[in-house]
DNA sequence: TCACGTCAAGCAGAT
DNA sequence: ATCTGCTTGACGTGA
């Protein structure tokens, strides 16, 4: 089991998803700017080695307009050293990487051009993956798409396309439940027709789940992930106290988290913690871990 | 230095 | 009709 935290460290003082304006657009911009981004990935993925943090999600910015129009510039290949030097260290300490692009990439859409453009961005986030140097447990996430008053159909359209997607895509590719259109079982008819891998996001499960327990949907969505794809993934947030039902929370809620460590102890998986101070909570959350021998096992 | 309007992009649900 | 949230606020202008 390792445990991780999206995209942002908030203990370094630097951020990896530096950007600029379209409209400042230039390739000495560009160069700076993903020059900035690749030392500040590199100090984030030291500090977590350091803090036993092992798995990790690489933002989307990474790369400032990696899947736009006005992106021409070769950067896999202007930056080949820099990506080698830190595929070399993650694979080395044993670390796992994901990467999620966001609510702009809807695979099933109506709209063909928002189709081409969230393939572009599949191919944007896979480039990354492949500029890096990662095996296919490595993985690229996002939720299913639209539903457009008519899931069924949806369904089919995303399992259409999935198909015709190319296999250096696949090789990364999952999805996960959300919180209101696609619960656990609709991504399950979805793998049955495509054999794509299928994350558990508890928070999402926890605000649509169709009576489902969390138990049962990892007992089946477990059943679905190969050796190829690495270890099923988790990921996990605590609900907001004020706030309320499918509120991120804040903080890591040590009860709950510890229910929920008990409540799985049947299984091994890597966990996500998707809660808004970062790697606090993955620090929290591995002390606690500490003495659980599925954290153990996968350390070296 | 800070306030604040805006930023490449989609969809669903609430107001 | 307009606003908000989503995996994540940051950029850039003007005072």
């Amino acid at each position: 089991m390792k445990v991780g935290y999206p995209c942002i460290n908030l203990s370094l003082n630097c951020r990896s998803s530096r950007k600029f304006r379209l409209k400042n657009y230039s390739e000495n911009r560009l160069i700076d700017t993903i020059q900035n981004n690749l030392l500040c990935l590199k100090k984030i993925l030291e500090f977590n080695y350091e803090n036993k943090i092992l798995f990790f999600r690489i933002t989307s910015d990474l790369i400032p307009f990696g899947s736009h129009p006005i992106m021409t510039f070769n950067w896999q290949e202007y930056f080949k050293s820099e990506f080698r030097e830190i595929g070399l260290y993650i694979r080395k300490k044993n670390m796992r990487i994901t990467m999620h692009p966001g609510q702009y990439t809807v695979l099933n859409s109506k709209n063909q051009r928002v189709v081409e453009n969230s393939i572009k961005e599949l191919q944007y986030h896979t480039k990354i993956l492949e500029a890096i140097g990662l095996d296919s447990t490595a993985k690229i996430i996002t939720h299913v798409g639209g539903v457009y008053g008519d899931k069924k159909t949806s369904i089919l359209r995303f399992i259409e396309r999935y198909k015709k997607l190319n296999e250096n895509i696949k090789n990364y590719y999952v999805i996960e439940n959300d919180d209101k259109s696609y619960n656990v079982n609709d991504t399950l008819v979805i793998n049955r027709s495509t054999e794509i891998p299928i994350i558990f996001d508890s928070y999402h499960h926890h605000c649509y789940n169709l009576g489902a327990t969390t138990e049962e949907a990892i007992k089946k969505v477990f059943m679905i992930w190969k050796e190829k794809d690495g270890l099923p993934i988790i990921h996990y947030s605590s609900e907001h106290p004020l706030k309320g039902k499918c509120k991120h929370a804040e903080e890591l809620d040590m009860t709950d988290f510890r229910n929920f460590i008990k409540k799985t102890n049947k299984y091994n998986f890597d966990i996500m913690l998707e809660i808004k101070n970062k790697e606090k909570s993955a620090i929290s959350a591995i002390e606690y871990l500490m003495k659980d021998i599925r954290f153990n096992q996968n350390r070296i």
